[in-house]
RNA sequence: GCAGCUGUCGCCAAGUGGUUAAGGCUCCGGGUUGUGGUUCCGGCAUUCGUGGGUUCAAGUCCCAUCAGCUGCCCCA
């Protein structure tokens, strides 16, 4: 029989790895109600026209990354690639606009792309984000900034960039880019092929090609700041003011762009400086997305959100030796199966936050004491015969290797509680 | 989608065409009569990602395929 191994670019959380990415979600978990937010749950496939219409027909995850199948009912139906369209799907359907605004949520689950797997990269990624609908800013935007430094900070994250960028209102980058355009057409013969492309799908990618050639011609490029129009310019201004009141760093990196069709104005991304993501250094990246919900056929509503990579995040966790809380471990040494089970139950019972594991194999005294140790014990149970035959329970502590005797059961639980 | 590198036990690995595929860690069984991870014995890959081919002979060479890593593209 051949192995089944999981398919391309999808992977196993397990064994230790599964702790640290429990404790990355109880982070978020707690940041996200610290603010306010309720978390969400969409559906992990949605009617593929919901992403081609809410990420953008020209997109590259619409074009080629998408996992589109069609169901039985002959539907045709694509695993999420991204977190936000069917949040905003939610909302317009659920009326979340009659609720008090701004709506707060956020969500954590697997993503779907057909890409090519490298570091930091799979076909099956999850991702921690936060949307927040019916705010126009930029308090919320600064909040939800805030938020994510608070999140990615409350994990012990450090190292990281906030790079921040504006593409301005609708009309602002329209006249912008058809500036780049004439700007770009004088150089049409002299660019890389990937540039050529770009030019007509997405003269805004131009700015951030990697060729040094190409970015020499581009230092005289237009800037986008100079396209604002008065309302692009006094939220870019509002937003600056407000992160420097508010003492956050960060660096304005003017060919931040966005892949995503429906961001406008404010976009951020959180980058981190540490060399285990390799070209992947993009932790967390968000920003305002006016259109969207219009887009997807709801009342205009104003919103802005992000997201970031659990994978990624994992990556930088392991990295900076990540010292887990461990809760207390007991485990019950003993020769008799039952007795120690109904004695693990009721210590469970007694003293939830301790861990209460036992010898399913009732190996001998020495191998049952092994095993504890090996397990970094905190404390250790012999519940032998002759413990059993006394009515007594003997009880030790593997640090201080003190041992007490206790007849009493709630005796024995108010004792490991006053230690834990 | 394109390009380069890699693939031997759960993990780390030796092996460079020639008998039964080193070693270490982990794990499992047992001894040292119930208290510190010790020690001592023993076990753990008919098989080298998979499938073909070359050869008297292949983990070692060739081809294909799958997967991982890396760069491009794009993105979290």
């Amino acid at each position: 029989m051949n192995k089944i191994q999981a398919p391309r670019g999808t992977h196993d959380v397990i064994l230790e790895e599964s702790d640290i990415w429990q404790y990355l979600e109880q982070a978020g978990r707690e940041v996200f109600k610290s603010a306010g937010f309720k978390e969400i749950r969409t559906p992990i496939f949605e009617a593929t026209e919901l992403f081609s219409r809410a990420v953008g027909e020209d997109s590259d995850i619409v074009n080629k990354e998408m996992y589109t199948f069609t169901d039985r009912g002959d539907r045709s139906m694509t695993l999420r690639p991204e977190g936000t369209a069917g949040v905003a799907r939610s909302y317009i359907e659920h009326n979340l606009d009659r609720n008090q605004k701004p709506i707060k949520l956020w969500y954590q689950g697997p993503m779907f792309r057909y890409e090519r797997p490298q570091t930091g990269r799979y076909r099956q990624f999850h991702q921690i984000g936060a949307e927040a609908l019916g705010s126009d800013g930029p308090y919320i935007d600064l909040e939800m900034i805030n938020l994510g430094i608070k999140f990615l900070n409350s994990i012990g994250l450090a190292n990281l960039t906030l790079c921040i960028n504006s593409i301005g209102n609708k009309n602002s980058r329209a006249n912008y880019t058809s500036a780049l355009k004439d700007f770009l057409g004088k150089y049409s013969d002299q660019v890389c092929e990937d540039c050529k492309r770009r030019m007509t799908q997405n003269p805004l990618r131009c700015l951030d090609c990697k060729i040094p050639a190409d970015q020499e011609l581009y230092k005289n490029a237009p800037l986008i700041q100079d396209f604002f129009d008065e309302e692009s310019k006094s939220i870019w201004q509002e937003i600056l003011t407000g992160l420097k009141t508010l003492n956050i760093n960060f660096e304005v990196d003017p060919k931040l762009v966005r892949g995503l069709d429906y961001y406008n104005h404010c976009v951020f991304e959180m980058k981190t400086s540490s060399n285990k993501l390799a070209n992947q250094s993009t932790v967390l990246a968000g920003g305002r997305y006016d259109n969207l919900v219009s887009y997807l056929g709801g009342a205009p509503t104003p919103a802005c959100g992000w997201a970031c990579g659990q994978e990624r995040i994992i990556e930088l966790l392991k990295e900076n030796h990540l010292q887990l809380v461990k809760n207390s471990k007991l485990f019950i040494i003993s020769d008799d199966g039952i007795p120690a089970l109904r004695l693990a139950n009721q210590l469970r019972d007694l003293i939830p936050e301790l861990t209460v594991e036992l010898d399913y194999e009732l190996s001998k005294f020495k191998k049952q004491l092994e095993k504890a140790l090996k397990r970094n014990c905190d404390w250790i149970i012999f519940f032998m015969a002759d413990e059993r035959n006394s009515g007594t329970i003997k009880l030790k502590n593997t640090k201080t290797t003190q041992e007490q005797d206790f007849g009493d059961l709630i005796e024995l639980s108010d004792f490991i509680k006053k230690h834990l």
